[in-house]
RNA sequence: GCUUCCGUGGCUCAGUUGGUAGAGCAACGCAUUCGUAAUGCGUAGGUCGCCGGUUCGAGUCCGGCCGGGAGCUCCA
């Protein structure tokens, strides 16, 4: 048999059945996951190779294949310290996450102290050191063993595998689980592991079956990966923009005002103005749009032509629900589509006019539950610039390639584009009626998305359930700094509302046809993406985008007539400026403004006054000497108007 | 909506077994007029998220509600 390392080279050995020797071999050397291999591109258990001929790879504890199988492991000896502790808790399931693992288990709700106890716990068993062997049952054998263990879960989970299956088990000195492996050799092995949190989870996701307690950890084969990664959720939580927002004074809510409604202070406002003055400038100016400006609520009839009213009645905020007093139904708008469509059919529109496109800053007003608001990234009231592009079917693959260029575009000035994947947002084949049309118009469009993104050498996952009612969508999706995915830009396609709303366009021959639909944002909500900002450079914005960008500190008093007259000048020039003038000592403000996470500070003294000067400090260059005014200003004028981010300061030395 | 944790002045927190609220920073005032990360002194600021209950007495115990976090579910 051939053994092929990760370094290339290779050992042979007589017998399969020798393996698990080689494996121990092996790991004296080189590896300590050592029951862990990769055969045919699959991970498996060694245990389970049997083929004389084959080949496959060890994997050490260098691989990244490696840590699922760690934290797998690590999953088990969590599962037995509750068994130990908690002799009446039922097991259910603990796999290896990103980042780390999970496993629920039937019981009351573990505090953090209990988590402590169970990570103490964890310890003894790993010094306890024992052995991992691996063991099959048939179907009806393991049933048998896990009904005298009186763990239904695992009763469940084994009458639910196929029948004749092959049923395996991990036996770690005692603690046995359901397991399809691999794990590692030891318990002994599993070092360096952290409980991070716990909450509840449904079992098997289903809201009417039994809530589970979920205890998240994670495990790592180096302690300085461990500490790493616990600096790094520590750090994560430092820009976390629901904190860091509201401490830069970006944003705030009021308990009486209501949840998912956040109130933008003056700071925040200047920000999303700057991001929306620039998207709809870019829109207009270069990319061939048209802005629309429609109202906020219409009556239930226009959701019914829509389908909103059938397919998104819980999302909605509806307005005298009841008729009372005669009073129409309204509802405020959870989409602006329907509305830009109206105002596409105010005119007879030709195969010449097309691509129509329609874009306008809309706010959008959308019932989330209760538990699923978070901070600006998911929220009842948010504005949107949202565009809808009439077109004719044979203009779409390309007009898809420019909305998808346009928020590459801009994802890419704002400096985040590195932090986003595509998705393919597809329909739920399962659950057919929470979205309209048939499986042919899902199909073709879903290829048609498809190969939209293959053309364009984009790389993207496919999810099923994620599309839209009336289509499928590219999505472009960002993670918050907890891990946790949303979308920032959307890019859908339509070929149903047309025919719905009876919009046409005239063709080449003379005939009324139905056009085709593209939904889009350019940006995402300014909500989301001032989240998304705050997130990614912890506060400190690129210059173009700070609601404060340089301020001027005079020495004294005295100097504080020049240092007006120093933020005038920058003023002129659309330079977001102000002047520091309390009677505080220089180190003071400068303190101040470095807090403030301003990208510029000038400090104007009687050298400055006396040469027209400023001195310039920066986040980005810390203390840059002084310049003429006039220089100053047409530096950051043009790092303003170019968008230019300028490379931070390590943090040693920018503290 | 569900589970769980949390809610003391603008912020960060202290407040012993229930005895009637305290610090630092910030703010404000006065002094200081200062050269690249904290000048000094003083003043003011809280019905302890809200409502109800237990108790002679509740920031502290109990219940409900509102709000916040994490996770689940959902997400056009």
């Amino acid at each position: 048999m051939k053994i092929t390392l990760k370094d290339g080279s290779f050992k042979e050995y007589a017998s399969a059945m020798s393996v698990i020797d080689i494996a121990k071999d092996i790991s004296e050397g080189l590896a300590r996951v050592a029951c862990a291999g990769e055969v045919n591109g699959k991970v498996v258990d060694l245990r389970t190779v049997i083929s004389e001929d084959a080949s496959l790879n060890i994997i050490t504890e260098r691989d990244e294949a490696a840590l699922p199988v760690l934290r797998h492991t690590a999953s088990h000896v969590l599962a037995e310290a509750v068994k130990r502790l908690r002799p009446d808790a039922k097991v259910t399931i603990g796999p290896a996450v990103e980042d780390g693992f999970y496993y629920d288990f039937l019981t009351d709700p573990f505090s953090r102290e209990d988590l402590d106890a169970l990570e103490a716990e964890m310890k003894k068993i790993t010094k306890e050191g024992h052995e991992i062997s691996r063991f099959t049952l048939s179907r009806d054998e393991a049933v048998k063993f896990m009904k005298e263990k009186d763990e239904p879960f695992k009763v469940e989970l084994i009458n639910d595998l196929p029948e004749g299956a092959e049923i395996s088990f991990y036996d770690q000195g005692g603690f046995v689980d359901l397991c399809a492996g691999p794990h590692l050799m030891s318990v002994k092995q599993v070092k360096n592991f952290k409980l991070t949190s716990s909450s509840m989870a449904y079992w098997r996701g289903d809201s009417n079956r039994d809530r589970l307690q979920r205890i998240y950890g994670s495990a790592f084969f180096k302690k300085e990966d461990l500490e790493e990664y616990l600096k790094k959720l520590e750090e994560a939580k430092m820009r976390d923009h629901n904190k860091l927002g509201r401490d830069m004074k970006l944003f705030l809510t009021a308990d009486v005002i209501g949840q998912g409604l956040p109130l933008f202070t003056p700071k925040g406002t200047k920000m999303i103005m700057k991001l929306q003055r620039w998207i709809e400038d870019l829109e207009d100016k270069e990319w061939g749009y048209v802005r629309t400006r429609t109202p906020l609520m219409a009556k239930s009839d226009l959701y019914k032509i829509s389908g909103h009213w059938d397919h998104y009645m819980d999302g909605m905020f509806v307005l005298n629900k009841d008729e009372a007093d005669g009073k129409e139904v309204m509802a405020l708008r959870p989409m602006t589509c329907p509305f830009q469509y109206y105002v596409y059919m105010n005119e007879q529109h030709s195969y010449r006019d097309l691509p129509y496109r329609m874009s306008e800053t809309s706010t959008l007003f959308r019932n989330e539950d209760s538990g699923e608001m978070h901070g600006l990234t998911r929220v009842r009231q948010f504005t949107i610039t949202e565009a809808h592009i009439i077109l004719t079917p044979e203009q779409a693959e390309k007009e898809l390639t420019r909305c998808v260029d346009l928020a590459h575009y801009v994802m890419k000035t704002l400096g985040i584009d590195g932090d986003v994947t595509f998705r393919l947002s597809k329909w739920d084949p399962a659950n057919k009626a929470k979205y309209e049309g048939d499986e042919n118009y899902w199909n073709s469009t879903q290829d048609y998305l498809r190969a939209v993104m293959k053309k364009n050498g984009i790389e993207f996952t496919e999810a099923d359930g994620e599309a839209a009612f009336y289509g499928p969508k590219i999505d472009i999706q960002a993670k918050n700094v907890y891990g946790k995915e949303d979308t920032m830009v959307t890019i859908q396609l339509d070929c149903s509302s047309a025919e719905k709303f009876g919009m046409t366009y005239i063709n080449e021959n003379g005939e009324k046809v139905r056009p085709w639909i593209i939904h889009r944002t350019s940006m995402g909500c300014y909500e989301r993406t001032l989240a998304w900002l705050i997130e990614h450079y912890a506060g400190k914005f690129p210059t173009w985008l700070c609601p404060e960008q340089v301020r001027v500190l005079p020495i004294s008093e005295k100097y504080s007539e020049y240092a007006e007259k120093v933020c005038a000048a920058l003023k002129a020039h659309d330079v977001d400026a102000t002047v520091d003038n309390r009677s505080e000592k220089i180190g003071y403000k400068i303190r101040e403004a470095r807090l403030d996470r301003l990208p510029y500070w000038l400090v104007v003294g009687e050298q400055e006054e006396a040469g027209n000067l400023v001195a310039v400090s920066s986040r980005f260059a810390g203390n840059e000497g002084q310049k003429p005014l006039d220089d100053f200003i047409a530096q950051i004028y043009d790092e303003i108007k170019n968008k230019v981010i300028r490379e931070e300061l390590p943090k040693e030395e920018n503290k």
